[in-house]
DNA sequence: TATTGTTATACTCTATAACTATA
DNA sequence: TATAGTTATAGAGTATAACAATA
């Protein structure tokens, strides 16, 4: 395997372990990842509407409507009405679901110290700098391949 | 954020879209990410048995017998009586199994070749040795919080 | 008695379509 | 007429339990 591939697979590698973990914590807790991300949206940016929600993640209104059952349910968040336009309703998080994403942003930030234990801030640097080269390298390969699709 | 935040949120962006883009092309061949993992495990392996395949995705082995139904139906994979073991069936690719297999592989080969397009070797080895780091690390933590777990 | 795979069943996540209330 | 959300329904992915054939 040629040494690039390797460097990709590290990635790839990575990310599992650390989203199968994350994954484990939350089943515990009975939040799977769509009521989490959910979750995360809210807390980042305070009560949003469903259909804010539902373009955030790509995915459908109806199944926001779902998602935001259960997490009512759980205690987690409510609806509250939407000021000015009454067909709407803005998803809020309670305090115990407030305090929940505060937990979680700091095991978090924890994780990500002690993964890095020990390693200078220059390495730190230079490995960030990396992987946004790649990112950016790789928004640049899809851009070209669906402008390819929509010439053929 | 931190920037050790900032480390660990890049890796799980740069996996994120690459496993979208990856997903996003397996569908347009009907293949679930499931699916698949059944026929990289078989083309890296050779002939296997379901319980194996079972245990190595961690998934039950009810549910290999649907994911190689599924293959057997799109014509890629086969089963094959066991030589030793008249209850165990080898699940093996089929031709066009394996030809599509080396294609993945050959796609999976250019696009790291594109995404460290004009990278130095220094530069990949170093990047490639940090997350090496980090994936040894992660283990470290997970092995001593299970560890705790038993403890409590 | 233990193991390989399968039939039967059910639960979770997500989607599409039709509908209600409001804009 | 268009939009926010919900009821109804369906499909994919995965699990558990019971059972067959074989070891």
């Amino acid at each position: 395997m040629s040494r690039q591939q390797q460097l990709l697979d590290r990635i790839l590698h990575l990310s599992h372990l650390v989203q199968a973990d994350q994954e484990r914590e939350l089943e515990a807790l009975d939040l799977t990842p769509s009521r989490t991300a959910v979750m995360w949206i809210v807390h980042r940016d305070g009560p949003r509407m469903q259909r804010d929600i539902a373009a955030e993640m790509d995915v459908t209104p109806r199944h926001v409507t779902t998602l935001v059952d259960d997490l009512v349910e759980a205690g987690l968040a409510y609806r509250g009405p939407h000021p000015s336009d009454r067909r709407a309703v803005l998803v809020s998080l309670s305090e115990k679901g407030t305090s929940l994403m505060e937990t979680m942003a700091l095991q978090h930030r924890e994780l990500a110290d002690a993964l890095t234990d020990g390693w200078s801030d220059a390495d730190i640097a230079l490995v960030t700098a990396r992987l946004d080269a790649l990112a950016e390298r790789f928004s640049v390969l899809m851009a070209d391949a669906s402008r390819e699709d929509g010439a053929a």
